[in-house]
DNA sequence: ATCCTCCCCTAC
DNA sequence: TAAGGTAGGGGAGGAT
């Protein structure tokens, strides 16, 4: 996420300044740099700290990231009076009232506790606590269950919810989620020493000095809740965890406090911006011109912005290296219809890497096999059995290695500029004196050199400056990075019995056979091994040495015998080294890390450990019980982390899964005037989708739009250059029915519902920063066309073995002579040109990893392509077909005919697998129909008179489709007959909520009730807290709650434009329930009773503004209630505008809100 | 119970 | 100037 570098004044950030850890100094704990170390390999055992995982600023970083944070150390400090903050205070506190109904009931709860407790005697003598209401959160020390007790026994209140914020005087905690940290932000958040002191003391010490203070890093970003889900939760969303950005390290922040506290007028209202604005971009933001040609407006913009991104091109990468990865890996089963590894699964007994490993383990290096393997001998010895001795997970004896190059971007980028060496050097866009001190260029790889200085990727070249002024700086060089990664590869295959591509310069491989074999030669020829200190590190060594020499840089070997393991062994081997992490170390290697030092857990798992179980250290959540890390972190992840704590992790490297989705995204440089202008962005973003979807031969039925909008209290510009900023996100998902009933790829269909979807938001094209769209639900674009045998097109099949498929046996010859090559399809002449194979998705001039083949093994060092290619003779048992085909036969295994081909790189194995019944959904065109059309039935037919009478809306009645006009006047005769109108059949609530039953009459026919009198509640500004009670959805749980609801949310909005999130929460709510599955949902009637109730409430407050146009040229005054009648008003229309869509939709007509 | 949808989270 | 993309794992909670 971001956020990022940008802030300048960070007193962390400053701090970090002042202690600039010299090039070989031990670095501190946290985060700042600590991984600088150069581990050297003088490891101490096991025992030295490793460096920290991805030292990436942006997340947890030491932070800063104005934008994004903002909001919340600005208004800490002020603090003085003890009375809440009003939320209603601030344009960008959203609306709170779905807690309200939980709320009245846990009061109660609440009261007789307390009462009950204060009877029981307990309050003895000094009642210290007496008038405190306290809430504690989260996991603390002492316990919640002693706190508790003490605050009764001298006199306190304990709640148990929080519910309650206007009656809870302080919050006891230990530790507070981002989130938390936003939402006490104006109260009074103690630690518990301030109780057990007081008690001590005997009277009550002054809460001020007890202050609960954040620690370092605690990030916000994730905020729980965050979203669109609920009304309420949009005050969270909106300001602390905002879409990307924000990561909100409130880290140092005297946060917290509590009081509320004074808070600077910039904050109040949206548009009014808290932080930082990047000036340089306000200026030439202001130029027309300018925008013209360098924002989102610009012509070429998409193409542009693409072909600079890393981040693009790291994803694109990772996805054509899987798939070259993937293809080879069938390219091993077509020929030997085997297991599903490379060769050295089939052949087991060739000589394979062990040989040439042997032959050049000797001497320095891999230079040629020049000679006979002496240390070889040597080795063997501790080799016990399975070799797994003291392995923590004893069934568990693979050799996973991680290789992983250092520093990357910088490693390429010095292979041509050797003069760089040894000096602090950063990979980044701006060059030179570019942007001077002020450049907001994010910096993508940093050198270790740099790292000393506390540079890290992610960071933006202006803080780097202030870290090193010397900082040199080099440009990328995309195609050097794609190339250097394609010798990698090759190198790789040459060595594992299976690869995942990770990423362009990460891969992990599985060379169990391979180091076995190693250690079982050895064993054989030299009965009296001995030295051999292990065969694994040895082998990646040499691995190293290899990449080394093809590519002149560092790779970095983690070996272990798990994914997770070997991923943390990498760190310790870093930087140009190799590590070799066995089981008997495991433990105490583990027990100094935190729990975002594994793979897959990030600052949010830490906060999680950390507020749940008091800790994010590995030694100490290793003492938890399984079921205690379930229930913090979510039950997969908790036994995820339980076994990795155990040293356990069985998943398999995995090389071939089927794509789920295909999405762009461009969240930089989005700037629109108008709505053409987004329109035309949205259509072009769209063509982009659609090329990459025609690419791998892919279409889809589901469209998914995405939009960052900037946040009412960030700043028009980002203080990032050109960036999002601090947004809200929101996103829209619709089925997309073409024609034929069809996926597709379409660009102009996809463009028409991307487009009609960001309509839908009718959100300022001004506002808007960030636009995606995702396609899912994917099946093959041949799906019609079956692909025929004959046509399978890779260059190797049809040449070297056309009928690979159908071959026989004596066909099987051929297949290792190609297979065994690298990566390559085009060992053998190709008829067809290489790019041909594979269209990838560059419009670019990047070669495709499709080509890797001959042109790249070619290309590496003699000596290493002569190394890899003794070992594909020795894996293939010889390219010599006699032999081949003897090892074919010695292994016994069938050749028989395989249904898949691969065509233009698509698996269609994969795709028959996708075509096989999965879940109805796909493959129930038929249900499909069922669903989008009513089923016929004949007109209903009845006056309009007599619809009154049986209290329905004629209007209404109308536009409901022939079943649910029957069923709902079944209803309404029936009760006409037996008695009241619904809402008398009272006592029970009806669950409102969008559903598909047919419901009973009751809820149907909302009479709204009469206006209700001006003030009344006096709003009482209670900070709403979002995920809060586990009930905001809860509380649409009776129609009257949801009438009550939206009652309270218009009150209390009544001097503030209503959330974007809370508008669009609110009208998916009623989308959902107008567009149920089933046609026959009183539904329809609900949300139109309860858009009628709204109406009510709005000509009531904004009567003057309803038929105001929604003029954009008009300059209306903030804060005036002008300005907020309009956005009232406006809320309104796109709400009913997105109802009348499903109603159109679904229905053929609009609602009547008459 | 299981599945599905709508997110968040994580990684490079 | 600068180029903050993307796909998949998984959790919460509603639908079936
Ligand atoms: N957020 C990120 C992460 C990575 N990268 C790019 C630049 C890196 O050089 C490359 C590889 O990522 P690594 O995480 O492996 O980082 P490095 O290779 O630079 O350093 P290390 O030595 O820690 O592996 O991907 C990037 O541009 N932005
Ligand atoms: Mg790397």
């Amino acid at each position: 996420m971001s956020s990022d570098y940008w802030e300048e004044d960070d007193p962390e950030f400053l701090a970090l300044l002042n202690n600039i850890v010299i090039p070989g100094e031990t670095v501190q704990p946290h985060n700042v740099a600590d991984d600088t170390s150069n581990n050297v390999d003088k490891i101490p055992a096991v025992a030295a700290p490793i460096s920290r995982k991805r030292p990436r600023s942006p997340e947890p970083g030491p932070n800063e990231d104005l934008q994004d944070r903002t909001t919340l150390s600005l208004v800490d400090n002020g603090s003085q009076s003890t009375t809440y903050l009003k939320s209603h205070t601030y344009g960008a506190s959203s609306f709170g009232g779905f807690g309200e109904y939980m709320q009245r009931k846990r009061a109660k709860l609440q009261i007789q506790n307390a009462e009950m407790d204060e009877e029981e005697g307990l309050a003895p003598k000094n009642r210290i606590f007496k008038g405190l209401q306290i809430y504690i959160n989260g996991w603390t020390e002492p316990s919640v269950q002693d706190l508790r007790q003490l605050i009764i026994q001298y006199g306190g209140i304990y709640h148990a919810y929080l519910d309650k914020k206007s009656l809870v005087t302080h919050i006891i905690t230990c530790s507070l989620t981002p989130a938390k940290v936003k939402e006490f932000q104006y109260m009074k958040v103690v630690r518990p020493e301030w109780l057990l002191k007081s008690v001590e003391a005997g009277m009550l010490l002054p809460w001020r000095e007890f202050i609960f203070k954040t620690e370092r890093r605690v990030e916000v970003s994730q905020g729980q809740k965050t979203a669109q889900q609920s009304l309420v939760s949009s005050s969270i969303t909106s300001s602390a965890r905002q879409s990307r950005d924000a990561p909100a390290p409130a880290h140092q922040a005297p946060v917290h406090i509590t009081a509320p506290m004074n808070v600077p007028e910039e904050m109040m209202a949206p548009g009014y911006a808290a932080d930082k604005s990047n000036i340089a971009a306000q200026r030439v933001m202001a130029d027309p011109a300018w925008r013209a040609a360098h924002t989102s407006i610009a012509p070429d913009f998409i193409e542009d912005y693409y072909r600079n991104s890393r981040l693009h091109h790291l994803s694109t990468w990772k996805a054509e290296l899987r798939n070259l990865v993937a293809e080879a890996q069938e390219r091993a089963e077509d020929g030997l219809s085997a297991s599903s590894k490379l060769l050295s699964d089939v052949y087991p007994d060739v000589g394979a890497v062990g040989k040439v490993f042997q032959q050049n383990m000797n001497g320095k290096g891999w230079m040629a096999s020049d000679g006979v393997s002496m240390k070889g001998a040597q080795l063997v010895k501790k080799d016990k059995g399975k070799g797994k001795e003291k392995a923590v997970d004893p069934d568990d004896d693979r050799v996973i290695m991680h290789c992983d190059f250092d520093s990357f971007f910088v490693s390429a980028g010095l292979v041509e500029r050797p003069h760089l060496r040894g000096k602090p050097v950063v990979v980044c866009h701006s060059q030179g004196a570019q942007g001077g001190q002020s450049s907001t260029s994010e910096i993508a790889s940093a050198s270790y050199e740099a790292r000393k200085f506390g540079i890290r990727g992610g960071m933006s070249l202006q803080q780097a400056r202030k870290l090193c002024p010397e900082i040199q700086t080099i440009p990328y060089e995309f195609q050097k990075y794609k190339q250097l990664s394609l010798q990698f590869y090759t190198i790789l295959m040459a060595h594992a019995d299976d690869l995942q591509a990770v990423s362009v310069d990460e891969a992990l491989i599985d060379v169990t056979s391979s180091v076995r074999r190693i250690k079982e030669e050895i064993l054989a020829s030299q009965g009296e091994a001995e030295i051999l200190q292990d065969p694994a590190k040895e082998f990646a060594e040499a691995i190293r040495a290899q990449v080394r020499k093809a590519t002149g840089c560092e790779v970095s070997v983690g070996i272990s015998y798990n994914i997770m393991l070997a991923r943390l062994a990498t760190r310790r081997a870093k930087p140009g080294g190799s590590y070799h992490l066995h089981g008997s170390d495991v433990g105490a290697f583990l027990e100094p890390l935190d729990i975002d030092d594994l793979h897959g857990f990030g600052h949010s798992a830490h906060q999680k450990a950390q507020e749940k179980l008091g800790t994010a250290n590995l030694g100490e959540l290793a003492k938890k019980s399984r079921a205690v890390l379930c229930d913090a972190l979510g039950k997969g992840t908790g036994e995820t982390l339980y076994n990795a704590l155990q040293g356990v992790d069985h998943r398999k490297l995995d090389s071939d899964k089927p794509r789920k989705s295909v999405s762009c995204d461009i969240n930089y440089g989005i700037r629109f005037d108008h709505n053409e202008q987004a329109e035309t962005f949205v259509y072009q973003l769209a063509e982009e989708v659609s090329r990459r979807l025609n690419d791998i031969e892919m279409r889809g039925r589901s469209l998914t739009l995405k939009v960052l909008k900037r946040d009412p209290t960030a700043p028009v510009e980002a203080p990032k250059f050109m960036g999002h900023g601090l947004c809200e996100s929101f996103t829209k998902q619709i089925q997309m029915a073409v024609p034929g009933g069809r996926a597709t790829s379409d660009h102009k269909v996809i463009g028409e519902y991307a487009w009609k979807l960001l309509k839908s938001f009718a959100f300022d094209p001004t506002e808007l920063r960030g636009i995606g769209i995702q396609v899912q639900k994917l099946e093959p674009a041949s799906g019609n066309n079956e692909v025929q045998p004959g046509q399978a097109r890779l260059p190797f099949k049809s040449v070297a073995s056309p009928q690979k498929p159908k071959a026989g046996p004596s066909k099987v010859a051929e297949v290792p002579a190609i297979i065994l090559q690298p990566p390559s399809q085009e060992i053998l002449p190709a008829p067809a040109p290489p790019g041909s194979a594979l269209p990838v998705t560059a419009h670019f001039d990047l070669p495709s990893f499709s080509q890797v083949d001959m042109s790249v093994f070619r290309e590496l060092p003699e000596d290493v392509r002569r190394e890899l290619e003794d070992e594909y003779k020795r894996r293939s048992a010889t390219p010599d077909v006699a032999q081949a085909q003897e090892a074919v036969r010695a292994a016994s295994i069938p050749v028989e005919p395989k249904v898949k081909f691969t065509v233009k790189g698509t698996n269609v194995k994969r795709i028959t697998r996708q075509l096989a019944p999965r879940n109805r959904a796909s493959i129930s065109p038929k249900k499909k129909n069922v669903f989008n059309k009513p089923p016929p039935s004949t007109q209903v037919k009845i006056g309009a008179g007599e619809l009154r009478k049986l209290g329905l809306d004629p209007a209404v009645f109308a536009v409901l489709p022939v079943d649910l006009q029957r069923e709902q006047l079944a209803y309404a005769r029936q009760k006409s007959t037996r008695g009241g109108p619904g809402r008398a059949l009272g006592g029970k609530r009806k669950v409102l909520k969008p559903t598909w039953k047919p419901r009973p009459v009751e809820g149907n026919v909302i009479i709204p009730p009469p206006p209700p009198p001006k003030a009344r509640f006096p709003v009482e500004p209670t900070l709403k807290q979002p995920g809060k009670a586990p009930g905001e959805k809860l509380h649409f749980s009776a129609t009257d709650d949801v009438q009550t609801v939206i009652e309270a949310w218009v009150e209390r909005f009544r001097e503030h434009p209503p959330n974007a999130k809370d508008v669009q929460f609110f009208a998916k709510f009623l989308v959902h329930c107008t567009d149920g599955a089933r046609s026959t949902d009183s539904g329809v009637q609900k949300a139109v009773a309860i858009m009628k109730w709204w109406l009510v409430l709005l000509r009531r407050d904004f009567a003057v503004w309803e038929h105001e146009d929604d003029d954009p040229f008009l300059v209306v005054m903030p804060g005036t209630s002008e300005y907020v009648g309009r956005a009232w008003w406006k809320a309104f229309r796109n709400v009913k505008t997105q109802m009348d869509d499903v109603a159109r939709k679904k229905f053929g007509g609009c609602l009547s809100l008459r």
